[in-house]
DNA sequence: CCATTCATAGCCT
DNA sequence: AGGCTATGAATGG
């Protein structure tokens, strides 16, 4: 079931199902319903409100190494950001391959790859960059 | 200082 | 298997 979360940034639409979040749209999806009481909107409550919620249940990785880059996303502290690079070589990999591996996550605000930025400049985002901007001027507030 | 090139590893078709 | 990146470092003008 695909549900709607108004933020205060933009429509977030994300699927629930009863146990674990499957996947995030930052927009207005196919929501078919409108629901504020399960995790992942108690945790976006949390969230735009600067408040620490644990994390829902999270759809399985696709792979390993997402996995492995999961961990790494979550250790970036709300507020702070890391180039492709450095989350790289923590990993153990080429940062070409972040940028391949964040592209495809389907969970972008809960796993925070908004918080990964080129070495130079501001990166991609696949959402549209407009939410990654947004994000990081929200979170520079923490 | 800007433009091009290449190494690199994981994802998609 | 081959092509495509949400990169980065090195090179050449």
């Amino acid at each position: 079931m695909i549900y709607l979360y108004d933020s205060p940034l933009g429509p977030i639409s994300y699927e629930w199902d009863g146990e674990c979040c499957l996947r995030v749209w930052l927009e207005q999806h196919d929501a078919e319903a409108v629901l504020h009481d399960d995790p992942v909107s108690g945790w976006l409550d949390g969230y735009f409100s600067r408040k620490h919620v644990a994390l829902p249940l999270l759809a399985p990785p696709a792979s390993g190494f997402q996995e492995k880059m999961r961990a790494g996303l979550l250790q970036i502290p709300a507020g702070e950001v890391r180039t492709y690079g450095e989350i790289a070589k923590q990993l153990d990999t080429a940062p070409r391959a972040m940028g391949q591996a964040l592209g495809a996550n389907p969970l972008p605000i809960l796993i925070p790859c908004h918080r990964v930025i080129a070495a130079d400049g501001l990166g991609g985002f696949a959402c549209g960059l407009e939410w990654k901007k947004k994000l990081l001027k929200f979170e520079r507030g923490f």
